[in-house]
DNA sequence: TGATATAGCCTACAAATGTAGGCCGCCTGC
DNA sequence: GCAGGCGGCCTACATTTGTAGGCTATATCA
């Protein structure tokens, strides 16, 4: 629901949001990443946080996402702008924008979508 | 040095960028935010992760940051980028600028900032 | 100079997170 | 029909994070 995600259930759900899939299916993309047992206990709590629901009729039961990405996107958005800018957006993206060097592509997206807004 | 500063810690070092300043004196501006054992773990907690001094010379002891906020931004937000949107700089301002309406001065000064790079 | 406030210290403790061991029951091939 | 392999479950345990209690030394004030 509204708990927050972490850092290597985001890795799990980055997965699950290509699509249901099962624990060994689930295994198999990641690699030797973690012990089966980790995955289940990461699986189970996404489910308890509500991100995740599991059918057990199928066998081996089918996990999917219940929330969007971008919903998780946004939850995370939020809490990063206000726990590292205080909600400040412009300072935030100007920092983004001036350190990591946009492709010259995504900049020019990014200022045509900008040009668009000041309507 | 580089251990993640945690969300409360975050509030601590908001004020302490500030300038250096004693227990008591970071106390105040917290208001009754957490008690002051709360205060003193959380100050020492960031000593040991080597972003805090603390000059027991002088009584009450001063403590001083010694990493400036901009590296610890820089820091979170590699963090947050690579996390959740997996280094793709341009997606994510992209996200930001949709979702959380710039005020027309930030676009402008946003779009000037992206022409600028555009060459 | 003795009583009080308070800074600093050590310690505790619950919740969240990362990581995994081990047992059990079912399917599958011999 | 039985032995392994594997999926699923329950449980454990260390570390990190949030939050604070309580003792001690010291400065303070009457």
């Amino acid at each position: 629901m509204n708990d927050r995600i972490t850092e290597s259930e985001w890795a799990l759900m980055e997965i699950l949001w290509q699509g249901e899939m099962t624990q060994p299916q689930l295994a198999q993309r990641l690699g030797r990443k973690w012990s089966k047992n980790t995955v289940h206990t990461f699986l189970t709590r996404l489910c308890a946080k509500g991100v995740l629901e599991v059918d057990r009729e199928r066998s081996p039961h089918v996990y999917r996402a219940l929330v969007s990405r971008e919903e998780c996107e946004r939850e995370e958005r939020q809490s990063f702008l206000q726990r590292v800018y205080q909600g400040n957006v412009g300072r935030m993206v100007a920092s983004f924008v001036r350190d990591s060097q946009l492709s010259a592509g995504e900049a020019r997206e990014l200022r045509r979508m900008l040009e668009d807004m000041e309507e």
